[in-house]
DNA sequence: TATAAGGTTTAGATTAGTCTAATCACGGGC
DNA sequence: GCCCGTGATTAGACTAATCTAAACCTTATA
Protein backbone atom coordinates (compact mmCIF):
# COMPACT_ATOMS: atom_id res chain seq x y z
CA UNK A 1 0.00 0.00 0.00
CA UNK A 2 2.76 2.46 1.51
CA UNK A 3 5.94 1.98 -0.26
CA UNK A 4 8.87 1.26 1.65
CA UNK A 5 10.38 4.27 0.79
CA UNK A 6 7.47 6.49 2.22
CA UNK A 7 7.83 4.59 5.23
CA UNK A 8 11.30 5.49 5.18
CA UNK A 9 10.22 9.23 5.39
CA UNK A 10 7.62 9.10 7.64
CA UNK A 11 10.33 7.29 10.36
CA UNK A 12 12.61 9.77 9.51
CA UNK A 13 10.29 12.62 10.42
CA UNK A 14 9.13 10.89 13.02
CA UNK A 15 12.82 10.57 14.87
CA UNK A 16 13.68 14.13 13.53
CA UNK A 17 10.39 15.92 15.29
CA UNK A 18 11.93 14.42 18.17
CA UNK A 19 15.66 14.81 18.21
CA UNK A 20 15.11 18.27 17.20
CA UNK A 21 12.23 21.11 16.67
CA UNK A 22 9.57 21.10 14.66
CA UNK A 23 8.49 21.31 11.82
CA UNK A 24 11.36 19.25 10.15
CA UNK A 25 12.89 21.05 7.53
CA UNK A 26 13.60 19.76 4.05
CA UNK A 27 17.34 19.65 4.39
CA UNK A 28 17.66 17.69 8.18
CA UNK A 29 15.40 15.38 6.34
CA UNK A 30 18.00 15.40 3.17
CA UNK A 31 20.70 14.65 5.18
CA UNK A 32 19.19 12.08 7.45
CA UNK A 33 18.06 9.60 4.60
CA UNK A 34 21.30 10.95 2.46
CA UNK A 35 19.04 11.88 -0.54
CA UNK A 36 19.07 15.52 -2.06
CA UNK A 37 16.87 18.36 -0.90
CA UNK A 38 14.55 18.60 -4.36
CA UNK A 39 13.72 14.66 -4.07
CA UNK A 40 12.91 15.40 0.01
CA UNK A 41 10.61 18.44 -1.60
CA UNK A 42 9.35 16.06 -4.20
CA UNK A 43 8.02 13.27 -1.60
CA UNK A 44 6.60 15.51 0.95
CA UNK A 45 4.32 16.40 -1.40
CA UNK A 46 3.24 13.01 -1.83
CA UNK A 47 3.21 12.16 1.53
CA UNK A 48 1.07 15.50 2.40
CA UNK A 49 -1.77 14.74 -0.63
CA UNK A 50 -2.21 11.35 0.94
CA UNK A 51 -2.67 13.21 5.10
CA UNK A 52 0.43 11.44 6.26
CA UNK A 53 2.11 14.86 6.82
CA UNK A 54 1.05 18.60 7.50
CA UNK A 55 3.42 20.58 5.02
CA UNK A 56 3.77 24.22 5.24
CA UNK A 57 5.80 25.21 2.08
CA UNK A 58 8.84 26.92 2.75
CA UNK A 59 8.78 25.54 6.80
CA UNK A 60 8.79 22.37 6.77
CA UNK A 61 6.17 18.93 8.18
CA UNK A 62 4.44 17.82 10.79
CA UNK A 63 3.82 14.13 11.08
CA UNK A 64 -0.22 13.80 11.47
CA UNK A 65 -1.47 11.25 13.69
CA UNK A 66 -2.08 8.63 10.61
CA UNK A 67 1.41 9.17 9.49
CA UNK A 68 2.95 8.81 13.11
CA UNK A 69 0.83 5.53 13.06
CA UNK A 70 2.62 4.01 10.00
CA UNK A 71 6.21 5.39 11.46
CA UNK A 72 5.11 3.95 15.11
CA UNK A 73 4.63 0.62 13.09
CA UNK A 74 7.57 0.36 11.33
CA UNK A 75 9.69 1.41 14.62
CA UNK A 76 8.07 -1.34 16.46
CA UNK A 77 9.33 -3.47 13.64
CA UNK A 78 12.51 -2.44 13.61
CA UNK A 79 12.93 -2.87 17.06
CA UNK A 80 11.42 -6.11 17.78
CA UNK A 81 13.56 -7.21 14.78
CA UNK A 82 16.98 -5.82 16.61
CA UNK A 83 16.03 -7.62 19.78
CA UNK A 84 14.57 -10.74 18.19
CA UNK A 85 18.20 -10.83 16.34
CA UNK A 86 20.39 -10.44 19.27
CA UNK A 87 17.59 -12.86 21.53
CA UNK A 88 17.42 -15.61 19.19
CA UNK A 89 19.97 -15.64 16.28
CA UNK A 90 23.04 -14.45 18.64
CA UNK A 91 23.87 -11.27 16.82
CA UNK A 92 25.94 -8.88 18.77
CA UNK A 93 24.08 -5.11 19.00
CA UNK A 94 26.02 -3.19 16.89
CA UNK A 95 25.00 -5.57 13.92
CA UNK A 96 21.17 -5.08 14.28
CA UNK A 97 20.32 -1.98 13.00
CA UNK A 98 21.63 -2.81 9.69
CA UNK A 99 19.29 -5.68 9.52
CA UNK A 100 16.61 -4.53 11.19
CA UNK A 101 16.03 -1.73 8.79
CA UNK A 102 16.25 -3.97 5.88
CA UNK A 103 13.59 -5.96 6.89
CA UNK A 104 11.29 -3.76 8.43
CA UNK A 105 9.26 -3.13 5.64
CA UNK A 106 8.78 -6.63 4.86
CA UNK A 107 7.52 -8.51 7.80
CA UNK A 108 3.81 -9.28 8.11
CA UNK A 109 1.90 -8.56 11.13
CA UNK A 110 1.77 -12.30 11.47
CA UNK A 111 5.75 -12.34 11.83
CA UNK A 112 5.20 -9.45 14.19
CA UNK A 113 3.06 -10.61 16.66
CA UNK A 114 4.88 -14.22 16.78
CA UNK A 115 8.30 -12.53 17.48
CA UNK A 116 6.73 -10.61 20.25
CA UNK A 117 5.17 -13.55 21.69
CA UNK A 118 8.71 -15.21 21.48
CA UNK A 119 10.47 -12.23 23.24
CA UNK A 120 7.68 -12.21 25.53
CA UNK A 121 6.81 -8.77 24.31
CA UNK A 122 9.66 -6.34 25.98
CA UNK A 123 9.81 -3.37 26.57
CA UNK A 124 12.70 -1.75 25.05
CA UNK A 125 15.07 -3.01 22.40
CA UNK A 126 19.26 -3.95 23.07
CA UNK A 127 20.19 -0.34 22.62
CA UNK A 128 17.04 0.79 25.29
CA UNK A 129 14.93 2.23 22.71
CA UNK A 130 11.22 1.71 23.52
CA UNK A 131 9.62 -1.12 21.96
CA UNK A 132 5.90 0.58 20.68
CA UNK A 133 2.90 -1.62 21.90
CA UNK A 134 0.79 -3.65 19.53
CA UNK A 135 -2.04 -0.65 19.58
CA UNK A 136 0.60 1.92 17.77
CA UNK A 137 0.78 3.83 20.90
CA UNK A 138 4.01 6.53 20.32
CA UNK A 139 6.04 5.27 23.40
CA UNK A 140 7.53 8.13 25.34
CA UNK A 141 11.01 8.66 23.41
CA UNK A 142 12.56 11.12 25.65
CA UNK A 143 13.31 9.23 28.81
CA UNK A 144 15.89 11.15 30.90
CA UNK A 145 18.77 13.24 29.97
CA UNK A 146 22.02 13.15 27.57
CA UNK A 147 25.13 12.15 29.55
CA UNK A 148 26.59 15.23 28.07
CA UNK A 149 24.43 17.07 30.16
CA UNK A 150 26.22 15.81 33.54
CA UNK A 151 29.07 17.12 35.52
CA UNK A 152 31.83 15.54 37.71
CA UNK A 153 30.44 13.56 40.66
CA UNK A 154 26.58 12.58 38.62
CA UNK A 155 26.22 8.15 39.50
CA UNK A 156 24.00 7.87 36.24
CA UNK A 157 22.09 4.78 34.76
CA UNK A 158 22.42 3.93 31.36
CA UNK A 159 18.70 4.03 29.89
CA UNK A 160 19.36 4.20 26.04
CA UNK A 161 22.54 4.29 23.39
CA UNK A 162 22.29 5.01 19.08
CA UNK A 163 21.63 2.17 16.96
CA UNK A 164 22.50 3.97 14.29
CA UNK A 165 26.39 3.60 14.59
CA UNK A 166 27.53 0.13 14.46
CA UNK A 167 31.36 1.63 15.38
CA UNK A 168 30.42 3.27 17.69
CA UNK A 169 28.64 0.45 19.25
CA UNK A 170 31.21 -1.87 19.15
CA UNK A 171 33.43 1.04 20.95
CA UNK A 172 30.81 1.10 23.91
CA UNK A 173 30.65 -2.37 24.18
CA UNK A 174 34.03 -2.78 24.32
CA UNK A 175 34.36 0.03 26.85
CA UNK A 176 31.49 -1.77 29.04
CA UNK A 177 28.55 0.78 28.63
CA UNK A 178 25.07 -0.49 27.83
CA UNK A 179 21.95 0.13 29.75
CA UNK A 180 21.45 -0.69 32.72
CA UNK A 181 25.10 -0.04 33.75
CA UNK A 182 25.99 2.56 36.39
CA UNK A 183 28.81 4.94 35.82
CA UNK A 184 30.46 8.15 37.61
CA UNK A 185 31.25 10.86 35.74
CA UNK A 186 34.49 11.81 36.97
CA UNK A 187 35.87 14.62 34.51
CA UNK A 188 34.30 17.20 31.79
CA UNK A 189 36.69 18.44 29.57
CA UNK A 190 36.90 21.47 26.93
CA UNK A 191 34.42 20.55 24.16
CA UNK A 192 32.20 18.53 25.85
CA UNK A 193 34.49 15.16 26.59
CA UNK A 194 33.49 13.41 29.38
CA UNK A 195 35.49 10.59 31.37
CA UNK A 196 33.25 8.16 33.30
CA UNK A 197 33.95 5.36 35.17
CA UNK A 198 32.78 2.06 34.48
CA UNK A 199 33.29 -0.59 37.60
CA UNK A 200 37.41 -0.19 38.17
CA UNK A 201 37.66 1.29 34.73
CA UNK A 202 37.95 4.72 33.36
CA UNK A 203 36.40 5.49 29.97
CA UNK A 204 36.72 9.08 27.73
CA UNK A 205 33.87 9.54 25.23
CA UNK A 206 33.83 12.44 22.46
CA UNK A 207 31.08 14.95 23.05
CA UNK A 208 29.10 13.74 20.13
CA UNK A 209 28.72 10.27 21.49
CA UNK A 210 28.14 11.31 25.29
CA UNK A 211 25.22 13.51 23.58
CA UNK A 212 23.89 10.20 22.59
CA UNK A 213 23.57 8.18 25.86
CA UNK A 214 20.48 8.80 27.91
CA UNK A 215 20.76 8.04 31.04
CA UNK A 216 18.79 8.55 35.20
CA UNK A 217 20.03 9.81 38.32
CA UNK A 218 21.34 6.43 39.86
CA UNK A 219 19.56 5.64 42.86
CA UNK A 220 22.26 4.73 45.84
CA UNK A 221 20.96 0.89 45.81
CA UNK A 222 22.44 0.34 42.29
CA UNK A 223 26.08 -0.71 42.00
CA UNK A 224 28.32 0.63 39.40
CA UNK A 225 28.78 -2.25 36.62
CA UNK A 226 25.62 -3.51 37.33
CA UNK A 227 23.15 -4.82 34.89
CA UNK A 228 22.66 -4.57 31.03
CA UNK A 229 21.80 -7.25 28.80
CA UNK B 1 23.34 -4.78 -6.80
CA UNK B 2 20.54 -6.61 -8.28
CA UNK B 3 16.79 -5.77 -7.63
CA UNK B 4 14.60 -8.05 -5.94
CA UNK B 5 12.27 -7.89 -9.40
CA UNK B 6 15.27 -9.59 -11.17
CA UNK B 7 15.72 -11.50 -8.45
CA UNK B 8 11.99 -12.51 -8.74
CA UNK B 9 12.44 -13.35 -12.89
CA UNK B 10 15.68 -15.21 -12.33
CA UNK B 11 14.12 -17.72 -9.42
CA UNK B 12 10.70 -17.96 -11.93
CA UNK B 13 13.19 -19.20 -14.61
CA UNK B 14 15.01 -21.75 -12.60
CA UNK B 15 11.51 -23.09 -11.68
CA UNK B 16 9.77 -23.09 -14.56
CA UNK B 17 13.25 -24.73 -16.54
CA UNK B 18 12.88 -27.75 -13.96
CA UNK B 19 8.86 -27.78 -14.13
CA UNK B 20 8.85 -27.92 -18.27
CA UNK B 21 10.80 -28.07 -21.65
CA UNK B 22 13.83 -25.43 -21.99
CA UNK B 23 13.71 -22.86 -23.22
CA UNK B 24 11.04 -20.86 -21.26
CA UNK B 25 9.21 -18.79 -23.25
CA UNK B 26 8.13 -15.62 -22.70
CA UNK B 27 4.37 -15.66 -22.00
CA UNK B 28 5.14 -18.94 -19.03
CA UNK B 29 7.02 -16.13 -17.44
CA UNK B 30 4.80 -13.43 -18.08
CA UNK B 31 1.71 -16.40 -16.22
CA UNK B 32 3.80 -17.62 -13.44
CA UNK B 33 5.00 -13.73 -11.92
CA UNK B 34 1.41 -12.49 -12.94
CA UNK B 35 2.80 -9.76 -15.16
CA UNK B 36 1.88 -8.78 -18.99
CA UNK B 37 4.26 -10.25 -21.76
CA UNK B 38 5.66 -7.37 -23.21
CA UNK B 39 6.93 -6.66 -19.61
CA UNK B 40 8.43 -10.11 -19.54
CA UNK B 41 10.73 -9.58 -22.59
CA UNK B 42 11.77 -5.63 -21.51
CA UNK B 43 13.36 -7.78 -18.52
CA UNK B 44 14.52 -10.39 -20.03
CA UNK B 45 16.29 -8.12 -22.56
CA UNK B 46 18.44 -6.19 -19.64
CA UNK B 47 18.77 -9.87 -17.78
CA UNK B 48 20.56 -10.72 -21.17
CA UNK B 49 22.18 -8.17 -21.35
CA UNK B 50 23.43 -8.49 -17.90
CA UNK B 51 25.01 -12.01 -18.28
CA UNK B 52 21.88 -14.19 -16.65
CA UNK B 53 20.30 -15.15 -18.95
CA UNK B 54 21.00 -16.45 -22.53
CA UNK B 55 18.21 -15.05 -24.64
CA UNK B 56 17.00 -16.36 -28.33
CA UNK B 57 14.72 -14.32 -30.10
CA UNK B 58 10.80 -15.27 -30.17
CA UNK B 59 12.78 -18.60 -28.68
CA UNK B 60 12.48 -18.23 -25.11
CA UNK B 61 15.62 -18.02 -22.55
CA UNK B 62 17.94 -20.06 -19.95
CA UNK B 63 19.90 -19.03 -16.95
CA UNK B 64 23.58 -18.87 -17.45
CA UNK B 65 25.60 -20.16 -14.73
CA UNK B 66 25.89 -17.14 -13.01
CA UNK B 67 22.12 -16.25 -13.52
CA UNK B 68 21.66 -19.62 -11.69
CA UNK B 69 23.90 -19.17 -9.06
CA UNK B 70 21.49 -16.09 -8.15
CA UNK B 71 18.53 -18.18 -8.61
CA UNK B 72 20.16 -20.98 -6.18
CA UNK B 73 20.47 -18.11 -3.79
CA UNK B 74 17.00 -17.11 -3.58
CA UNK B 75 16.34 -20.28 -3.04
CA UNK B 76 17.80 -20.84 -0.67
CA UNK B 77 17.09 -18.04 1.11
CA UNK B 78 13.46 -18.42 0.63
CA UNK B 79 13.61 -22.31 1.30
CA UNK B 80 15.64 -21.70 5.19
CA UNK B 81 13.31 -18.67 5.90
CA UNK B 82 10.38 -21.80 5.25
CA UNK B 83 12.07 -23.49 7.63
CA UNK B 84 12.95 -21.11 10.46
CA UNK B 85 9.33 -19.97 10.56
CA UNK B 86 8.28 -23.81 10.77
CA UNK B 87 10.67 -24.97 13.47
CA UNK B 88 11.56 -21.49 15.69
CA UNK B 89 8.32 -19.52 15.16
CA UNK B 90 5.54 -21.79 15.49
CA UNK B 91 4.40 -21.29 11.68
CA UNK B 92 2.65 -23.79 9.71
CA UNK B 93 3.63 -25.08 6.29
CA UNK B 94 0.81 -23.70 4.86
CA UNK B 95 1.44 -20.27 5.87
CA UNK B 96 5.57 -19.27 5.61
CA UNK B 97 5.89 -19.16 1.43
CA UNK B 98 3.88 -15.96 1.44
CA UNK B 99 6.54 -14.51 4.28
CA UNK B 100 9.14 -16.10 2.64
CA UNK B 101 9.41 -15.01 -0.86
CA UNK B 102 8.54 -11.58 1.27
CA UNK B 103 11.73 -11.67 3.25
CA UNK B 104 14.11 -14.23 0.70
CA UNK B 105 15.41 -10.66 -1.02
CA UNK B 106 16.34 -9.07 2.30
CA UNK B 107 18.02 -10.91 4.25
CA UNK B 108 21.85 -10.65 4.82
CA UNK B 109 24.26 -13.50 4.30
CA UNK B 110 24.97 -13.14 8.12
CA UNK B 111 21.23 -13.99 8.35
CA UNK B 112 21.25 -16.87 5.90
CA UNK B 113 24.51 -18.46 8.10
CA UNK B 114 22.75 -17.89 11.28
CA UNK B 115 19.50 -19.13 10.49
CA UNK B 116 21.11 -21.90 8.81
CA UNK B 117 23.02 -22.72 11.59
CA UNK B 118 20.29 -22.49 14.22
CA UNK B 119 18.65 -24.99 12.24
CA UNK B 120 21.47 -27.44 11.77
CA UNK B 121 22.07 -27.21 7.97
CA UNK B 122 19.05 -28.74 6.72
CA UNK B 123 18.70 -30.85 3.66
CA UNK B 124 15.06 -29.79 2.79
CA UNK B 125 12.17 -27.43 3.75
CA UNK B 126 8.96 -28.44 5.55
CA UNK B 127 7.12 -28.98 2.16
CA UNK B 128 10.37 -31.22 1.27
CA UNK B 129 11.98 -29.16 -1.25
CA UNK B 130 15.69 -29.29 -0.78
CA UNK B 131 17.51 -26.50 0.54
CA UNK B 132 20.90 -25.56 -1.67
CA UNK B 133 23.94 -25.36 0.33
CA UNK B 134 26.08 -22.43 1.21
CA UNK B 135 27.89 -23.18 -1.74
CA UNK B 136 25.00 -22.43 -4.31
CA UNK B 137 25.46 -25.71 -5.87
CA UNK B 138 22.04 -26.28 -7.84
CA UNK B 139 20.51 -29.40 -5.84
CA UNK B 140 18.46 -32.21 -7.59
CA UNK B 141 15.09 -30.90 -7.61
CA UNK B 142 13.34 -33.82 -9.52
CA UNK B 143 13.45 -36.27 -6.95
CA UNK B 144 11.01 -38.95 -7.29
CA UNK B 145 8.26 -39.13 -9.48
CA UNK B 146 4.53 -37.55 -9.63
CA UNK B 147 1.95 -39.22 -7.45
CA UNK B 148 -0.15 -39.03 -10.66
CA UNK B 149 1.56 -41.14 -12.52
CA UNK B 150 1.07 -44.21 -10.18
CA UNK B 151 -1.48 -46.89 -10.50
CA UNK B 152 -3.94 -49.20 -7.90
CA UNK B 153 -2.08 -50.80 -5.47
CA UNK B 154 1.50 -48.73 -5.64
CA UNK B 155 2.87 -47.91 -1.95
CA UNK B 156 4.81 -44.58 -2.05
CA UNK B 157 6.77 -42.38 0.33
CA UNK B 158 5.66 -38.60 0.21
CA UNK B 159 8.84 -36.94 -0.88
CA UNK B 160 7.62 -33.62 -1.57
CA UNK B 161 5.02 -31.30 -1.62
CA UNK B 162 4.06 -28.09 -3.92
CA UNK B 163 4.50 -25.19 -1.58
CA UNK B 164 2.70 -22.50 -3.54
CA UNK B 165 -1.12 -22.80 -2.86
CA UNK B 166 -1.75 -22.46 1.10
CA UNK B 167 -5.08 -23.62 0.79
CA UNK B 168 -4.09 -27.04 -0.84
CA UNK B 169 -1.45 -27.59 1.74
CA UNK B 170 -4.05 -26.55 4.54
CA UNK B 171 -5.79 -29.41 2.68
CA UNK B 172 -3.06 -32.36 2.93
CA UNK B 173 -2.60 -31.62 6.06
CA UNK B 174 -6.24 -32.04 7.14
CA UNK B 175 -5.70 -35.70 4.80
CA UNK B 176 -2.26 -36.37 6.93
CA UNK B 177 -0.29 -36.51 3.94
CA UNK B 178 3.40 -34.58 4.26
CA UNK B 179 6.63 -35.57 3.57
CA UNK B 180 7.74 -38.80 5.33
CA UNK B 181 4.08 -40.51 5.67
CA UNK B 182 4.11 -43.64 3.65
CA UNK B 183 0.53 -44.28 1.46
CA UNK B 184 -0.92 -46.53 -1.09
CA UNK B 185 -2.87 -45.73 -3.97
CA UNK B 186 -6.17 -47.68 -3.81
CA UNK B 187 -7.97 -46.15 -7.06
CA UNK B 188 -7.09 -44.19 -9.80
CA UNK B 189 -10.33 -42.52 -11.74
CA UNK B 190 -10.78 -40.81 -14.60
CA UNK B 191 -9.57 -37.66 -15.06
CA UNK B 192 -6.69 -38.46 -13.21
CA UNK B 193 -9.06 -38.30 -9.84
CA UNK B 194 -6.22 -40.47 -7.25
CA UNK B 195 -7.46 -42.29 -3.99
CA UNK B 196 -5.07 -43.18 -1.51
CA UNK B 197 -5.08 -45.10 1.67
CA UNK B 198 -3.54 -42.79 4.56
CA UNK B 199 -2.78 -44.89 7.91
CA UNK B 200 -6.88 -45.90 7.93
CA UNK B 201 -8.05 -43.08 6.39
CA UNK B 202 -8.74 -43.17 2.17
CA UNK B 203 -8.16 -39.36 0.47
CA UNK B 204 -9.34 -38.59 -3.21
CA UNK B 205 -7.07 -36.12 -4.69
CA UNK B 206 -8.16 -34.19 -7.57
CA UNK B 207 -4.93 -35.02 -10.82
CA UNK B 208 -3.57 -31.66 -10.64
CA UNK B 209 -2.42 -31.80 -6.84
CA UNK B 210 -1.75 -35.44 -7.22
CA UNK B 211 0.75 -34.01 -9.99
CA UNK B 212 2.24 -31.69 -7.78
CA UNK B 213 3.50 -34.03 -4.79
CA UNK B 214 6.25 -36.45 -5.54
CA UNK B 215 6.86 -39.66 -4.21
CA UNK B 216 9.33 -42.41 -4.34
CA UNK B 217 8.56 -46.28 -3.86
CA UNK B 218 7.79 -47.35 -0.29
CA UNK B 219 10.23 -49.57 1.09
CA UNK B 220 8.67 -52.45 3.00
CA UNK B 221 10.34 -51.96 6.19
CA UNK B 222 8.18 -48.85 6.33
CA UNK B 223 4.77 -48.39 7.69
CA UNK B 224 1.81 -46.63 6.67
CA UNK B 225 1.12 -42.83 8.46
CA UNK B 226 4.49 -43.11 9.96
CA UNK B 227 7.08 -39.92 9.97
CA UNK B 228 7.00 -36.67 8.25
CA UNK B 229 7.69 -33.05 10.17
C1' DT C 1 15.40 48.73 5.26
C1' DA C 2 18.12 46.76 1.79
C1' DT C 3 20.68 42.89 0.72
C1' DA C 4 23.09 38.63 0.99
C1' DA C 5 23.13 33.88 2.59
C1' DG C 6 20.81 29.60 3.38
C1' DG C 7 17.48 26.85 2.66
C1' DT C 8 13.51 25.48 -0.49
C1' DT C 9 11.23 24.81 -4.51
C1' DT C 10 10.76 24.48 -9.64
C1' DA C 11 12.22 22.71 -14.04
C1' DG C 12 13.74 19.21 -16.53
C1' DA C 13 16.04 14.78 -17.12
C1' DT C 14 16.92 9.78 -15.92
C1' DT C 15 16.15 4.89 -14.61
C1' DA C 16 13.34 0.86 -13.33
C1' DG C 17 9.29 -1.45 -13.89
C1' DT C 18 5.01 -1.74 -15.61
C1' DC C 19 0.95 -1.31 -18.94
C1' DT C 20 -2.05 -1.29 -23.68
C1' DA C 21 -2.31 -1.37 -28.55
C1' DA C 22 -0.28 -2.52 -32.63
C1' DT C 23 2.88 -5.06 -35.36
C1' DC C 24 5.71 -8.97 -36.41
C1' DA C 25 7.63 -13.93 -36.70
C1' DC C 26 7.22 -18.88 -36.83
C1' DG C 27 5.39 -23.33 -37.51
C1' DG C 28 1.27 -26.35 -38.69
C1' DG C 29 -2.27 -27.44 -41.90
C1' DC C 30 -4.04 -27.26 -46.24
C1' DG D 1 4.49 -23.50 -50.78
C1' DC D 2 0.95 -20.26 -48.75
C1' DC D 3 -1.83 -18.72 -44.93
C1' DC D 4 -3.12 -18.16 -40.44
C1' DG D 5 -3.15 -18.35 -35.57
C1' DT D 6 -0.44 -18.08 -31.54
C1' DG D 7 2.89 -16.07 -29.23
C1' DA D 8 6.61 -12.42 -29.16
C1' DT D 9 8.16 -8.04 -29.87
C1' DT D 10 7.89 -3.01 -30.77
C1' DA D 11 5.97 1.48 -29.85
C1' DG D 12 4.50 4.59 -26.79
C1' DA D 13 2.92 5.94 -22.32
C1' DC D 14 2.83 6.09 -17.21
C1' DT D 15 4.35 6.14 -12.15
C1' DA D 16 7.77 6.21 -8.50
C1' DA D 17 12.03 7.77 -7.04
C1' DT D 18 15.90 9.94 -7.85
C1' DC D 19 19.28 13.59 -9.70
C1' DT D 20 21.44 18.54 -11.29
C1' DA D 21 20.93 23.28 -12.29
C1' DA D 22 18.41 27.27 -11.80
C1' DA D 23 15.12 30.20 -9.62
C1' DC D 24 12.93 31.46 -5.59
C1' DC D 25 11.61 32.56 -0.49
C1' DT D 26 12.85 34.03 4.26
C1' DT D 27 15.38 36.05 7.55
C1' DA D 28 19.15 37.93 9.83
C1' DT D 29 22.31 41.72 9.69
C1' DA D 30 24.60 45.51 8.20
MN1 LIG E 1 14.23 1.18 6.32
MN1 LIG F 1 17.54 0.06 18.48
MN1 LIG G 1 9.96 -13.02 -4.10
MN1 LIG H 1 9.01 -24.80 0.25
Amino acid sequence: MLSDVMEDYLKAIYYLEREGDAPVGTSRIAEYLEVTSPTVTSMVESLADRGFIEREKYKGVELTDEGETVAVEVVRHHRLLEAYLTEHLDYDWSEVHEEADALEHHISEEFERRVAEALGDPEVDPHGDPIPGADLTPPDEGVGTRLSEHGSGDRVRVERVSDRDAEELAYLQDAGIAPGIVLEVTDVAPFGMVTVAVGDEEQSLPETVARSIRVTTATGSEDRAVGGA
